[in-house]
DNA sequence: ATCTGTTCGTGGGATATACAACAAAATATT
DNA sequence: AATATTTTGTTGTATATCCCACGAACAGAT
């Protein structure tokens, strides 16, 4: 059963053995396929002790390319997840508040296009919970497959597939925005100044853009963290915005620019 | 911190507990999120003892919404997979091989169609292995996801999302891949009779028979298992095929007609 | 109100895992 | 070849989880 010998040209050691490098290639692609690899097994499976395993969970872990868990570990979550500790919760705890209130948006019946980023994510959670008829077009995956088993409708678009946000951009997927007109767009961004939304990521610039000109109406979700930072790329201006849903309201430069640009603030209470 | 009021209206008990049910629901809700949850941590937030948190993730498990680990559960993988009993790892080994001959195919710099399935997951797996520069089309969100982080790119297919075969399909989908030609295509089948193979998830054949009309070469993946059968719909005909790829050459009528139309046989072998 | 089935908590022994520190082995370097 | 560095194994102890069985609290029905 040692299939180290039945393997394409793997690097082995003297004795049949993987090198580092190696094992944890292989971990990460079991992962691509299992959701979840225990320590015990791995151990077997190498022919290494479970405190090898351990390290090689470890390091990944530390890389960022698994998620820890005890006795094992899982696939990170597609899109880009906060890590664990105390403080990325708290900003969870912020994010799931603005998601449920932008999914209160979304009336039964109602097409809406959903912007990639983790706050979408959770207005997507949201949706998927309220089970609002909807018909939903977007490019992130995670998106689609949150609200997939919900009762909403899902509509992905096409485009090259950008893995660490796990969504798709690029010409195609412009074009294929293009052809739609809906009713409501909702888009997160990386940062929020009085010159407007503002997006890091090579790309989504262009695909939020794309979602404000087709809506009717046009929410963008961002947390108060990133009030006033400006990131690569502006997207719109704030008059093109309807509403900003917030987790906290805006003040000083930012609070005056949106008041004159007409944009309404929804704060998302804790209730 | 007790979040059990904060919820839009949670069935409750006397004393603000949660329900089972509404454990159950939240448990899966999280998991959509995070790829990991621990029991500790499920015990801590529903205030429930950690046996009564167990006896949840047992149940989902068992359900099949989730997979169980020691001291917690995971995500499903995305896309159903087949789970982990020992028939069902068998036919994953046969799946490999199969995947792997045919990743093998794929030269540098090709342009490859691949289907949705759980043997073109396979491939993709081998492929990313692998690491062959190649573009990859396809439909399937396993397949893009596994191979997004390896050296191929990856173009996703448009269209109403299934999520129970994480895929998209539609005329969206048709639509899209008609505009490309490739070099290679590789389907998998739900069967195949000396009549041509077929597929039984409604809307997949379609996408199967658009992705044969548009590549060059064009390869059917598919385990012996299900030599004979015949699925909802017929795609192509066997003529239609460059090669076949399976882990046992089949016999009698099929292999005869087979033969007859000039169809290659690779047989993955066990190394 | 009483009954009945469900759901949940508790306790204890068995097993698994975590963590740290050191020793052994393999690999790389000079 | 000899040395330095990295990688791995081992040991021991603390901590977590598992599994089982039983009894208490609960909800719904008669």
């Amino acid at each position: 059963m040692t299939q180290t010998k039945t393997r394409h040209k793997v690097a082995e050691n003297g004795r049949g053995r993987l090198k580092k490098s190696e094992r944890r290639r292989l971990i990460l692609l079991e992962l691509k396929l299992r959701p979840h690899v225990r320590i015990s097994e791995l151990a077997r499976r190498f022919n290494v002790s479970a405190e090898t395993a351990r390290r090689d969970l470890d390091a990944l872990s530390e890389d960022g390319l698994i998620d820890r868990a005890h006795g094992g570990a899982s696939a990170p979550t597609q899109g880009h997840y906060p890590s664990l500790d105390e403080r990325a919760n708290a900003r969870i705890a912020e994010r799931e508040r603005i998601g449920r209130r932008a999914a209160g948006l979304v009336q039964d019946g109602e097409t809406v296009m959903i912007d990639s980023g983790s706050t979408t994510i959770q207005m997507a959670r949201a949706l998927a919970w309220l089970g609002t008829q909807c018909t939903v077009i977007t490019n992130s995956i995670p998106v689609a497959m949150t609200i997939g088993h919900g009762a909403p409708e899902v509509i992905l678009c096409p485009g090259d597939y950008l893995p660490a946000e796990s969504a798709t951009v690029g010409t195609e997927t412009l074009e294929f925005l293009e052809r739609f007109n809906v009713d409501r767009c909702v888009i997160g961004a990386s940062g929020l100044s009085a010159l407007g939304p503002s997006e890091a990521v090579r790309g989504f610039a262009a695909v939020k853009r794309v979602m404000l000109q087709r809506a009717t109406n046009r929410h963008l979700l961002i947390d108060s963290q990133k009030f006033g930072r400006k990131g690569l790329a502006n997207f719109g201006e704030l008059a093109n915005l309807q509403s900003i849903v917030v987790d906290a309201k805006p003040k000083g430069e930012l609070l005056r620019a949106l008041d004159g640009a007409d944009v309404d603030i929804l704060v998302a209470g804790p209730a």
